[in-house]
RNA sequence: GGGGACGUAGUUCAGUUGGUUAGAAUGCUGCCCUGUCACGGCAGAGGUCGCGGGUUCGAGCCCCGUCGUCCCCGCCA
């Protein structure tokens, strides 16, 4: 029944045949789309990656081959040779590139055949997870998928390309490593010929590539493979992908042209025009006019609005004056009901003392010049949904004033906060009311649009944020902690505060966001020792301690550390944005579920005693 | 570790207050069909209602447990 290839060719793929090739004799493998039996005229779509293309196969033209196409069924594998025929204009095809012409196949090959797959690739939409992921193969085969992997290796290749005319070098680094001072948990490979003992995953390149530095490789870069055995999220994978880059004698500036050039041309080369250089914003202004460290300038700011209150009205109201009083706009959303406003309730943190205030209309009754005034203020017009938050002052819980992260308090961050994810989720979720999100789908959505740059899109958008705190509080064990890796620079005119006042130590650290969504982070690091010396005694680390923990690392630092700097970027959500996915799953080829599950190859399994004794091995009994 | 949603035909789902033989669409199988493109027509097959236990005269439906998928919190410098 199956039919040997022998020596066909294919001549073309799936997606290429146009009008121009009318009268030419061609072939075309591909997989069975669908079938469509008139009879004695059948048609078969024949799928690859390029595209679709139908074959006719009729019985007074070729008995043997309408034979076979009686046979195919979907997902068959086929190999189709005949004439490229114009089509008659009412069958014309127009939601097909390929709709124009068809193939009158002389010859039919069916190479192979196929069970009834659970689902097929030729449907719009399929909902089951478990099921896609179990049969990936056939989940890969949706166009798709095809189309976000497309895009994933166009940005990898544009990176590549672009770094490297910049000077970098691409460099391996291990995957068999040691434990890095990371704070992630790690994956462990036990080691045979060292019973006891155990190589790391590395959890990102950050030594290496830093020891690179040192070892005058000058730009090196790597699209590298990490690993952390934490929980899962949408957009956490515990194997992820970075853009990882470092390079010598930077400034902050020369990392972020780097990257925004490499971003412009990965985006470039799928159609999108990305406008360089990004904008910045340090971090204390971020939260202060987006009550978080990775905004969505797709959305409007927070407004400070406690010009519009006097002293008396906020004591009236039972708002903290000393604390800010934002008022947060999605636009085009509406007034809410009162049972919407019900259900957001749990949208909003109220749990360090920020308090809501969501029903303006009321408000509007006892004070309308206070409204008009924060309607004026927040530029918002009758359409938009406006909401304010502000500090309740009987919450003294916990939160302090004293003890600062950056130049705003913990209690003013607790509001500003508040307000920002309650910005970002009544954003998500009356996101087709405003359409602020919608244009991604548009733009990169369409696997046919082929050329034509979306100039200056407003689908994406970039900004670096800088001059993140050098250390947090850790209330549990009551001393500072770097809000980062250790190796990270403060900047040279906070230095004489490391001990004094930790909490206003700006750090040279710098996050991308895009859409809301935390890009990469890198840094410009420490490359004295003696820096690095007082960056361990601020932390209340010993000279032994730190000897024991980063010991090849501080040895590493004493000959010869040039200046340096760098940053990762994660290549999964990279993609993710410009494929408008909302998981990463949709962008890695073989992913695992929330419970780190492979559920193609059924990992992680049991394995034999022989191997875990050779390993040294005894698991605990539950 | 915690919270939430979901689990019924291959797939996507419906299933009333707990009541007789669990439905639809699609897919699948067979037959018919020479211009379809989500082809159409006729006929048919297809179910351990995730799994285990309980309540009940009676459970897809109620209760307890458990497993799986997804989302979130913790966690991820």
């Amino acid at each position: 029944m199956l039919d040997f290839l022998g020596t066909k060719q294919r001549t073309h793929t799936c997606g290429e045949l146009r009008t121009a090739h009318a009268g030419q004799t061609v072939t075309i493998m591909g997989w069975v789309n669908r079938r469509r039996d008139h009879g004695n005229l059948i048609f078969l779509d024949l799928r690859d990656r390029y595209g679709m293309t139908q074959v006719v196969l009729d019985k007074d033209l070729s008995p043997d081959g309408h034979a076979k196409a009686e046979q195919a069924r979907p997902e068959y594998v086929i190999c189709a040779t005949g004439a490229v025929r114009e089509r008659g204009k009412d069958a014309v095809n127009p939601k097909m590139p390929t709709g124009e012409i068809e193939i009158a196949a002389s010859e039919l090959l069916i190479l192979n055949d196929a069970k009834v797959p659970p689902f097929s690739p030729a449907e719009e939409a399929i909902g089951n997870e478990e099921v896609r992921l179990k049969y990936r193969y056939i989940d890969l085969r949706r166009p798709e998928m095809q189309h976000n992997f497309e895009v994933r290796h166009k940005v990898a290749l544009a990176v590549r390309k672009y770094l490297s005319s910049q000077g970098f070098f691409e460099i391996e680094t291990p995957f068999m490593t040691r434990s890095t001072p990371e704070g992630a948990r790690d994956y462990l490979v036990p080691s045979r010929v060292h019973p006891g003992e155990f190589y790391a995953l590395p959890q990102s390149p950050q030594l290496f590539k830093q020891i690179l530095m040192i070892s005058g490789m000058d730009r090196y870069f790597q699209i590298a493979r990490c690993f952390r055995d934490e929980d899962l999220r949408a957009d956490r994978q515990p194997e992820f992908t970075q853009i990882d880059l470092e390079m010598t004698f930077p400034q902050q500036e020369t990392v972020f042209r780097v990257v925004e050039g490499f971003l412009a041309a990965a985006f470039k080369a799928v159609g999108i025009a990305l406008p360089t250089p990004f904008p910045q914003i340090t971090y204390d202004e971020a939260m202060r006019r987006f009550g978080i460290d990775k905004p969505d300038l797709r959305l409007p700011g927070l407004t400070d609005v406690r010009e519009a209150f006097t002293v008396g009205q906020l004591e009236t109201l039972a708002i903290d004056p000393a604390l800010p009083i934002v008022a947060v706009r999605v636009p085009k959303v509406g007034e809410l009901s009162r049972k919407e406003r019900e259900d957001n309730r749990p949208l909003f943190d109220m749990r360090k003392g920020a308090k809501l205030i969501d029903d303006l209309k009321r408000l509007e009754k006892t004070f309308p010049e206070v409204v008009a005034k924060v309607r004026a203020a927040a530029d918002a017009n009758e359409h938009d949904l406006l909401v304010i938050v502000a500090g309740d002052p009987t919450h003294h819980i916990r939160a302090s004033d004293t003890k600062l992260t950056g130049r705003l308090s913990e209690r003013e961050i607790a509001v500003l906060s508040a307000a920002g994810n309650l910005r970002v989720e009544l954003a998500k979720k009356y996101a087709d009311r405003h359409g602020c999100f919608g244009v991604t789908d548009a733009v990169v959505g369409d696997p046919e649009r082929e050329t034509g740059l979306v100039e200056g899109s407003r689908a994406f958008r970039p900004i670096w944020v800088t001059d993140f705190p050098m250390f947090e509080y850790d209330e549990a064990e009551q001393q500072w902690m770097p809000a980062h890796h250790p190796f990270t620079s403060p900047h040279d005119e906070d230095m004489d505060r490391l001990v004094s006042d930790p909490a206003s130590v700006r750090a040279r650290y710098y996050d991308l966001a895009m859409n809301g969504l935390e890009l990469g982070s890198g840094s410009i690091r420490i490359h004295r020792q003696d820096v690095q010396q007082e960056i361990f005694r601020a932390l209340g680390m010993s000279d032994e301690e730190a000897k024991t923990r980063f010991g090849f690392f501080l040895e590493a630092l004493q000959y010869g550390t040039p200046p340096h700097g760098g940053i990762a970027l994660g290549l999964d959500r990279l993609v993710m944005i410009l494929a408008g996915a909302t998981s990463l799953r949709e962008v890695i080829a073989f992913p695992k579920t929330a419970k780190a599950i492979d559920l193609m190859v059924d990992a992680p399994t049991p394995v034999s005693d022989a191997q875990l004794r050779e390993l040294h091995i005894r698991p605990t009994k539950q």
